[in-house]
DNA sequence: TTTAAATAATAGTATTACTATCATAAATAA
DNA sequence: TTATTTATGATAGTAATACTATTATTTAAA
């Protein structure tokens, strides 16, 4: 038996549960892949269903349109991201440790976790970095929100600022600071490798150093 | 004689110069309003040429398209805030009350400046907010700023950098803070606003706080 | 084995993002 | 003043996008 991570995914995102099917998981799998090739705008269900060997009308079978599609994947991710903090800092007790461990996840560039199949998750933390904002940045917003399409998101933030308080119970701004430390940790990686004088890790483009960054920024404001 | 502030514009970002006709002031004041209004996925130049009273191809004739426009008046934003500090600081010494008065300026919801005419620099501070990130979170981002659309960005951080070497000569990380301090205003208003429970200023939604939590991060962290 | 559900194939529409053409009005130079 | 350039207006047209609809065919469940 094959074992299989399953994120659980708000079912107004789609008309057909993708997980339920070939076809569903090949538009998960070639809209990742299509979306990081072309980035969000010039990328269409024309060309989805062209890399997939299926019509447009079948992708739209799945999902509305292309911005749910962002929406499904970019939750998929916060999704996994959870469980993966949730794993990987289990035995961890000293909350500071944690903290730390939970910002190098947050600022580290994935491997393809093998036990989702069709997902490549190296490509969806470079999505995350470059169209990520895009799910939340519309007029809709409200809406959406509303329908609980960022609910991953706003699930791994509380459980980030829940961290932050174990460091320190009497900090003001738990949920502005986790919120802070997820969308910097991408910000910073994408100004160093393409607008690199907003940042000062333009010689070695390294990730570590936005984790010292960021731990930087963090500790020195909770922990006094 | 009446005095008015202009922003030297990169002028690879239009086609004709919009500061030098009516019709090309029309179409800054217009694409103003009319993103704001529907924000820049829905906003179209049929929309805008109606709104004006001219037609599609009048606007082409100014702007190439849709994106550079935005990338337009996002400069000329970044350009009037950098303004507005040198103006506003001109006389502070100190460079922590200098710092501090920054990053009011930047969290706070700007009034309208009559210097500017066709200007309304309170929507476009709403568009900065919502659209911002949409200028440089392209595949394009590399070859735009090969032609220096990001210019006034940059030297808004390094002016901000420079702040806060003066606060503290031996921090290392003055640009990534400073393209944080600004971009981390934005996202919490943003936040506050249409996503609360990402941020701890959900009841008041006042401004104010952002500034507070804003100070507190970075003077914990640069002062010690 | 029947029936239902999913997919493929094809066509069609409104809107978007442009480009091109030509006439006219206004500004400028000879 | 007239000639010429330059900006604008009016109109048309095209390729691509973002869908919707229809029907036939295949696959799976009852």
């Amino acid at each position: 038996m094959k074992l299989e991570v399953q994120i659980k995914m708000n079912p107004s995102l789609y008309l057909r549960d993708p997980e339920q099917s070939e076809l569903g998981k090949n538009i998960i799998k070639f809209s990742i892949e299509l979306i990081h090739k072309y980035g969000f705008e010039a990328f269409t269900f024309k060309k989805l269903a062209e890399a997939i060997g299926t019509t447009e009308a079948g992708v739209y079978r799945y999902f509305e349109n292309k911005h749910k599609l962002l929406v499904y994947i970019i939750s998929w991710y916060w999704g996994w991201l959870e469980f993966q903090i949730g794993y990987q800092t289990k035995n961890v007790t000293n909350p500071v440790s944690k903290l730390k461990k939970v910002i190098t996840i947050l600022a580290t560039t994935v491997e393809d976790d093998i036990m989702t199949g069709h997902v490549d998750e190296s490509i969806l933390h470079q999505i995350l970095i470059s169209e990520g904002s895009k799910a939340f940045l519309t007029k809709q917003v409200s809406q959406d929100n509303k329908q609980e399409y960022f609910k991953p998101y706003k699930d791994l933030c509380n459980t980030v600022g829940e961290i932050i308080l174990e460091c320190n119970s009497k900090y003001k701004y738990p949920h502005s600071l986790a919120s802070t430390i997820i969308e910097v940790a991408h910000l910073q990686n994408f100004f160093m490798h393409n607008l690199p004088s907003l940042t000062d890790f333009s010689k070695s483009k390294n990730e570590d150093q936005i984790i010292t960054f960021l731990n930087d920024l963090v500790f020195s404001n909770i922990v006094k």
